[in-house]
DNA sequence: GCAAATCCCTATCCATACAATAGGGTTTGT
DNA sequence: ACAAACCCTATTGTATGGATAGGGATTTGC
């Protein structure tokens, strides 16, 4: 699996949102900064993230983002579809049959891709927001302790 | 997940030569043919899938391809992985650390995805080329049996 | 030995998606 | 009023996917 950059920076975004203090803001300047990430992409990628109903914003001096909602409650898979679309091939809410215009993919093939979809979602599911920001906050206090320097 | 075209129609390819009787040949004008498929693109297809050692070639009259082995011991992950490289992001084989011109992936994010990536591959690994085979020919005597036409 | 059938190989083209940049506009606190 | 911050649309450069082009090399049948 290969994650695009837009998807990597929404989520060191959203871990590092997750950190910070509840019900406080955190600005794009001092996330881009931090960590490597050009000012204006993070923008595009932050409100995309709000118009998704992850984060939410705060205007003016003393503004920011912040979360819409817990931790506990955003699953990875929202976050990766919110970037980059569904992971499944749509299920089709069983009304029509498939897309008229579609292509007609092979029965075993469709299958296989079918199968490993949900794959890929039950294991992307088995995390959220919640997990992803205390694992980090684990690997930097193990970095801590033992004294390992980044340059 | 998504495959390109060049997979889905390796795939394809493959599964038409499962269904040859073993041992025979079959011809790229014949498959591009029968199911769209554009011939040079195909010619492409199978090269790699040559270099990769699933399919061998007889050049000349009379020539075409067949599979290099039994279709029990090609694994889908192999199909996927000739075509579109590695599914997992590569395993170092434990002397050095990591790429140093490599990207630094934050700890969560670069075990989520390992662990989506052992995910897929084990998806797809639970099949191999002769049971997409098999059930490609359940499906077309499905279609027989109802008196379902394409067209 | 020649022609036809077939695979072999490299190069090129076009459209789209990804990654980023640009340039302002709007809201808010002091 | 001013500055800090988000909001929004457009544009640009590069890589990738999907294909097309044009022969070259090998084998068989006559």
């Amino acid at each position: 699996m290969r994650l695009s950059k837009k998807t990597e920076y929404a989520l060191m975004a959203l871990i590092y949102a997750a950190r910070h203090p509840e019900g406080t803001t955190f600005q794009i300047k001092e996330l881009a900064d931090r960590n490597g990430i050009p000012k204006k992409f993070l923008e595009l990628i932050l409100l995309e993230l709000k118009n998704a109903g992850i984060v939410q914003s705060r205007r003016g001096v003393g503004g920011g983002y912040l979360l819409a909602r817990r931790p506990e409650t955003v699953r990875s898979t929202e976050i990766i579809e919110a970037i980059e679309g569904p992971v499944s091939p749509k299920k089709s809410p069983q009304g029509r049959a498939r897309k008229p215009s579609g292509e007609e993919l092979s029965p075993a093939v469709s299958r296989l891709v079918r199968e490993t979809s949900e794959a890929i979602e039950s294991a992307l599911d088995r995390w959220t927001l919640a997990d992803l920001a205390r694992e980090e906050q684990e690997a930097a206090e193990h970095r801590q302790r033992n004294l390992i320097y980044i340059i």
